[in-house]
RNA sequence: GUCAGUGUAGCUCAGCUGGUUAGAGCACAGCAUUCAUAACGCUGAGGUCGAGAGUUCAAGUCUCUCCACUGACACCA
């Protein structure tokens, strides 16, 4: 099965943020377990290049837009390189093959007979770059945040017919699972029945952008660009463009994951364009949250931005992946707290699942010979820990078909609490000392070892070191593409080597 | 301003159709302890459930009012 998903085309307005970062580590997780279970992942990402605020951009740093863009450009594209983010496509809107994706998408939906030639009047802010509220019959309005007069303006633009999607669109938005998560539906539906309304589709004092072919001095504006970005990033560098093929290439998507700030264009504009074009729709939008620090917005003017590329190089990619995916619901908004971040990372990490590796594999290895304890069992295994193991397998699954990164994580952790209890209630270490207990105690070591085991390959999606390490550790040094073969229990193969304890996870100061 | 959502222990949050002493994790305190990364385990302290009024035998849970924060209210990504 293909499973595709996408991040939003990032602006390459400024350097990258932790909110972006935010959003394509929680893609990653997601597509590495559509990996993992046998799917044929296409995960896309990639960057919008056009637009005013770019040319302004680039005027300021004294560069061309195009130079501009290719050097935000490579520090996104390093940046996903040293968190080892795991995508398929990254897609550029100012390539070539992307142009000719817009123009051929641009015949269709004009076949269609959804552009037209209109005018977009209004009071226009020229320090805000947008028409404000303001009635036609107001004598010289001001903006409210700049204090300057606003200016009349009565500007040629191409529309496109949103009116004419009304009906489809109601029943899109109101389809269950389309918007998530559920909380921002209404919004959606309320926006929608209050009726659409054409938007514009080009913009004519716009330099850095696609020209409209057959309308000199027209661009295309930002939603008839950057969205085509998704189709452009399947395509990847077939010429000629042929729209019908995309099928074969994973279109429709699975999900656009996006931060809620954008939902309404995912949902309500691409989907009316994309009818327009006769393509199939995206299965789902998911609209994240947004981060704050300490309660605060981050921010330049406050200074308090956190660099994805410092904390990087701070903690690694695991802690702040963790903190992230686990801690934050994904779909919620979340505070980045440096304590609550230690104390969790330290807690989960080290405590709980590192010093559980670490004192069971250090208790076999010093009773069973350096290895994986041997013992004969006729029976199937019916043990409470196994029981355990069996529904975290499935939570966890389930939980990451629904995007539930939080859930998911938050499975694997108690599993390794209650293997630290199981520990603590069989006492390996009090039994072992009368002989007779030995084989009961290989089977409990192998037990907690199993367990182990499973949260390993659990973690693989969500912290893709750690997961490895925790295998590495039981001997376990190459993983399989899929695993559905290894999501069972009773795999450790008794009586294999098993490497001298080394702390997968050292704490965080 | 209109509409929607949120407000529960220091922090992050659970609490479905109202029903015994309001829960979890982390932080904090104590006990215990080595198999282990002073980790694990056990116990405990911590809340007038945003404020006020009302309905009810009974409200965190329903109604109303108010307060605070957040978001949407069309072309900023």
């Amino acid at each position: 099965m293909d499973f595709t998903i996408t991040t939003p085309l990032y602006y390459v307005n400024d350097k990258p943020h932790l909110g972006s970062t935010y959003t394509t580590i929680a893609c990653d997780a997601i597509a590495r377990f559509h990996r993992l279970e046998g799917d044929n992942v296409i995960f896309i990402t990639g960057v919008d290049e056009h637009g005013q605020k770019i040319e302004r951009s680039a005027k300021k740093s004294n560069k061309s837009p195009q130079e501009y863009c290719d050097s935000i450009t490579q520090s996104y594209l390093n940046l996903w390189d040293r968190w080892s983010i795991t995508y398929d496509s990254f897609i550029r809107t100012t390539s070539t093959h992307h142009c000719s994706l817009v123009y051929e998408f641009y015949q269709r939906v004009s076949e269609s007979g959804d552009i037209y030639l209109g005018k977009q009047q209004g009071w226009y802010c020229v320090g805000c770059e947008e028409y404000k509220d303001e009635g036609p019959n107001e004598i010289s309005p001001s903006c409210p945040i700049h204090k300057t007069n606003l200016e009349w303006r009565n500007e040629e633009n191409l529309f496109f017919r949103l009116s004419k999607y009304q009906k489809q669109i109601e029943e899109i938005v109101s389809r269950p699972g389309f918007i998530r998560p559920q909380s921002r539906r209404k919004e959606i539906n309320n926006f929608v029945s209050q009726g659409l309304k054409d938007f514009s589709i080009s913009r004519v004092n716009l330099e850095w952008g696609l020209p409209v072919p057959g309308y000199t001095g027209h661009t295309f504006y930002v939603w008839f660009d950057a969205l085509l970005g998704y189709l452009s990033a399947l395509n990847r560098n077939t010429l000629p463009v042929d729209l019908n093929q995309l099928k074969d290439k994973g279109w429709p998507t699975n999900v656009h994951v996006i931060g809620k700030d954008i939902l309404r264009f995912h949902s309500v504009y691409w989907p009316a364009m994309l009818l327009s074009a006769g393509l199939d729709l995206p299965n789902s939008i998911f609209g994240h949250g947004f981060l704050t620090r300490e309660g605060q917005k981050m921010g330049k003017t406050i200074g308090n931005i956190l660099d994805p590329l410092e904390l990087l190089n701070d903690y690694g990619a695991d802690p702040i992946r963790w903190y992230l995916l686990k801690d934050i619901e994904f779909g919620v908004d979340g505070d980045f707290q440096q304590n609550r971040f230690k104390d969790l990372i330290n807690n989960d990490l080290a405590n709980t699942i590192g010093n559980l590796v670490n004192r069971t594999t250090t208790m076999s290895r010093k009773w069973f010979n350096n290895a994986v304890p041997t013992f004969t069992m006729n029976s199937e295994d019916t043990s409470q820990l196994c029981t355990d193991c069996l529904a975290t397998i499935k939570c966890v699954r389930e939980a990451m078909y629904d995007y539930d990164l939080k859930k998911s994580s938050t499975a694997i952790l108690e599993l390794a609490v209650k293997s630290n209890a199981f520990l603590s209630a069989s006492e390996p270490w009090t039994r072992i000392k009368d002989i007779m207990n030995k084989e009961l105690v290989a089977y409990e070591l192998y037990s907690v070892l199993e367990s182990i085991r499973i949260i390993g390959f659990l973690l693989l999606p969500l912290l893709p070191d750690l997961g490895m390490k925790i295998l590495n550790q039981l001997g376990i040094t190459s993983i399989p593409i899929t695993w559905k073969n290894n999501l069972k229990w009773g795999l450790l193969a008794k009586g294999s080597l098993l490497p001298s304890p080394n702390p997968i996870f050292n704490k965080i100061l």
